[in-house]
DNA sequence: CTAATTTTTGACCATTTAGTACAAAATAAA
DNA sequence: TTTATTTTGTACTAAATGGTCAAAAATTAG
């Protein structure tokens, strides 16, 4: 093939323009904001990302998979499937002011975008349901190592983590992590 | 006071402009869409309210005390306290759509905003503060009719429930509401 | 080497943004 | 009735917005 090649990688500038778009969100952001942080300029940012919008779907998806790779890794670091699912929440507690200033990318997302813009707002929704999948998943693990019910409705549970994940990356930005240490561990004990 | 009288009420167009921030956000809101939904001209606005933020303020303030209000009212009007408080989740299952789409305006501005502006984050922080507190009282009351154990740490469960009510706005969007009920009984289960 | 193709660069553009200025209208006190 | 004071209406502004364009640079296929 033909022609000039980029001086960037496309994942490499993705991810700087994930950083801008995860502090501020998508309105907030400005061009201008993309291309200092991407360090490109305007005709090789749309000549490659083609518009603001189509930008940051491609970043909702690329946070996707990086969201879901980590939590998988996390979870599969543990070999009992229950310890690794509670440790996710309980590393929570970990994170730096920084992090927690900027909560989940994918439910901020949600929360700005539902009344402006319906793909942006769906994608970043399907990418939150593939993690209720995945801890539907692991929670089916458990229930096999025989850690959770036999009775018990795995679906439910996993649609209360992803609500308490909801939940957590807005309440983290209003308390001290301490405060936070003990009502995380009662809403883990949900999870027989 | 000698001057012109005023064309309008100041919280009548103060909650029309809630509705639009609470809609769209603060960022994505213009002074256009304000100007439109409260039907005033520039002049008036920025004579009475003086800049976007300080509007802003002014609606998360009202905005503030309305939920508060609706809350005591919602759970006085059941004598029994939990019952009371367990009312106020269940409820949430009788939104409208339009209502689910919008989910809370308090969260949505810890959200959007908690990198944009201290200022108007912090406002959002207190009020929501304000409604874990009256979460508290109102499991004292409980303790005190017996539903809730004498020993048990009342303030844990206020929190519980400030942050089961940041969940449920953003999980809200994501699902159906049959979809949740059930969540939230198993969520309600925490106070005891 | 030449032609075709792609990326880079930065100037440019129309529109929208939050906010200001100021005259006209309305009112109350003196 | 005059004067002081306030609100209203609208034209205006400077800056920022997302996006376009065309020329120059870099590359490969033939």
């Amino acid at each position: 093939m033909a022609g000039r090649r980029r001086l960037f990688e496309e994942t490499e500038v993705l991810e700087k323009a994930m950083n801008v778009f995860w502090k501020k969100g998508y309105e907030a952001t400005s061009t201008e904001d993309l291309l200092s942080a991407m360090d490109l300029n305007k005709g090789s940012l749309y000549n490659t990302f083609n518009s603001k919008k189509d930008l940051f779907i491609k970043v909702v998806d690329h946070f996707g998979d990086f969201l879901i790779n980590t939590l998988e890794h996390n979870i599969q670091a543990e070999p009992n499937a229950l310890d690794g699912i509670k440790n996710v929440f309980r590393n929570i507690c970990n994170d730096t002011p920084e992090d927690r200033e900027r909560g989940c990318f994918l439910g901020n997302s949600v929360s700005e975008l539902s009344n402006i813009d319906e793909d942006m707002e769906r994608k970043a929704i399907l990418r939150l349901k593939s993690m209720q999948s995945l801890f539907e998943r692991h929670l089916q693990r458990a229930q096999e190592q025989g850690d959770i019910d036999t009775g018990s409705d795995i679906r439910k549970q996993a649609l209360h983590l992803v609500n308490l994940w909801n939940g957590l990356y807005v309440t983290l930005r209003m308390y001290d992590l301490k405060d936070l240490k003990e009502m995380i561990e009662m809403n883990l004990k949900l999870l027989k």
